[in-house]
DNA sequence: TTGACAAACGCAACTGAGTTGCGGTAAAAA
DNA sequence: TTTTTACCGCAACTCAGTTGCGTTTGTCAA
């Protein structure tokens, strides 16, 4: 299981039935999870769960810095579990595998250069990358 | 107006009603537009106009090369006039206006700076800015 | 162990973006 | 003017996400 960061608020955080099926969804992935994905995972594998307990689950885990929200092209918002180090994404647009690519250093010398530049104050970012995987680009499509 | 890139494929596009009002909303506006947008700006201005016609036309004209779309993190598929040179956006949190920001070579760095040590082939990227902008950093918030 | 209380849950109904099918309208060519 | 077909509007739909509300259940204190 990884760390979260920063320390978990976890008080009044109770142990239940769907909170335990959601967590090992995301201890079951690799790539980051929306709500319908976890609620058919956690269907085929026969536990029942309504998808607005999930949503709500979702708003509880996050408030807590138990997950992060990851947003993509796809208007759907998805989640991971909350890393100490930011992260990228790279999409693969033949099998949808989320690789991370840490970039830290890079990025923050251009926040810097619009800051100065433009005036604009920058919060935080959003970065992703989309192509082929390694593995995709060895297998032939019909 | 300003001159689309790569050169339109404007065969077979008639002038019409819907066509025109479209497109005068993006000569009006500095930022990326949705549809929800486009459809409440031409109403408020006694234009009527039924939204499957617009979605439509976004997707006609995104298919000529005169809009491209553009992704922010609220779900909604906003539209901008086509440019020839890439860049990025920079939202700012207070006022939803969106600045653009040219990273062409920094950016074109990272991409080969991923691909040779993940072999991930990138084919496009995504980066934008979150923040408070010029204005808005000396508006006093009630 | 039990009772109380708030967190958690399920259900039904809703919102709002985006899509589809189809019949009617109109721009532009013949 | 006629013909062709791009374009348009309407109704009905899908699907992610939200809200209200009554019920269940985990936890803690007595």
């Amino acid at each position: 299981m990884v760390k979260p960061y920063p320390p978990a608020n976890t008080r009044n955080l109770r142990r239940t039935r769907v909170r335990q099926a959601v967590l090992s969804c995301f201890g079951a992935s690799a790539s980051p999870l929306a709500v319908p994905e976890i609620t058919r995972a956690l269907q085929r594998r026969g536990t029942k769960v309504n998808k607005t307990s999930v949503y709500r689950e979702l708003a509880t885990l996050e408030q807590a810095r138990i997950v992060s929200p990851v947003f993509f092209d796809d208007g759907l918002i998805r989640y991971e579990l909350t890393r100490k180090e930011h992260h990228h994404h790279a999409v693969c647009l033949s099998c949808r595998t989320i690789l991370e690519i840490p970039l830290h250093n890079e990025i923050a010398k251009i926040e810097k250069h619009i800051t100065t530049n433009t005036k604009f104050r920058v919060n935080r970012h959003e970065l992703k990358f989309f192509g082929v995987c390694k593995n995709c680009q060895f297998i032939k499509r019909s």
